[in-house]
DNA sequence: CGATAAAGTCTCGATATCGAGATAACCGGG
DNA sequence: CCCGGTTATCTCGATATCGAGACTTTATCG
């Protein structure tokens, strides 16, 4: 049972004997499957006429709980993105009417994005469909094996989510 | 020890208790990874003054073994990315003289897309260091680990990859 | 206090990606 | 041998992202 990734580490294995590619074995296959999943993300969203990265903001905002509202900076840090791309995609969520901007009454630099009415029923109802879909792809192992993986990865991640 | 994605699916479980999100305990972690990983790549990469892009096509063709050649269809696959994309990154990867297109004899649709001398010599300094990268993320978990995590990849990733 | 540093957000130009459509070549059946 | 269907690649417009710089406000420290 072998997958791209397994020819992959053949290939280099024939060609650069002499270098050991083993870590390809995990790595490329963490790469290759978060584009995968991006994939499908993107179709199973389409049913509600939603992006990937629009649900990614909303759902921030929906799981920060009452009032439903994080700041620019906030929403930065847990979508990985950049200044640019929120003030975008803060944007066109506005225009789209799922979300408001409003200014914060403690600093006057910053600005409070609170999720709507709208937005909210929006993005539970597309969680729910994500999650029926990830059950789908993770049916493929058992679910302590499940639990195995969510804890290695987790000692992965850290490293990078700590500072 | 928790990281991001622990107090995410803490804040869905306060949000909404009834809602079963343990499989973003897995396949989230997965997407962040993967976006941490391609920063940290492109940091490696940059001493070589190579994007990540350009390692992924350049490295393609490496491994196909001599004569360093792949069509742009087989490039496309390999790289998950679509054809437009791919006649731009042949562009400006031949303009940097790091590959060079050539008629493809038996099907005259298409072309074969070749690994020059330097683009060689790149590819295999920027995997030396890619490496040199990836066992230090890797050694957050143990040898006997890292084989059980390739193990349930493979697993979630062979079904995107049968066709 | 006043000056400087730091933080929060937005602007905007450069760049990469996608994907539908165009074009050219190949293939198989009649 | 011709024709419709398929395949390989490229074109090109729409779009999302990045990231440096601008601007405003807040924090810090002498």
């Amino acid at each position: 049972m072998a997958d791209e990734v397994d020819l992959i580490l053949a290939a280099w294995a024939r060609e650069l004997p002499e270098v050991d590619v083993s870590p390809m074995g995990s790595l490329s296959r963490i790469s290759r499957l978060a584009r995968h999943l991006d994939r499908a993300r993107s179709a199973a969203f389409a049913a509600h006429d939603l992006e990937v990265w629009e649900f990614d903001v909303l759902a921030a905002l929906r799981r920060a709980g009452r009032p439903y509202e994080l700041s620019p900076g906030e929403l930065i840090r847990q979508t990985l993105s950049t200044s640019g791309t929120m003030t975008n995609r803060v944007n066109r969520l506005e225009a789209r009417g799922l979300v408001e901007r409003l200014p914060n009454a403690d600093d006057r630099r910053g600005v409070r994005v609170r999720l709507t009415d709208a937005g909210k029923g929006l993005v539970q109802d597309a969680l729910a469909d994500l999650l029926d879909y990830e059950r789908e792809v993770l049916a493929a192992i058992e679910p302590s094996e499940r639990e195995q993986l969510a804890g290695l990865l987790r000692r992965l991640l850290a490293p990078f989510e700590r500072w």
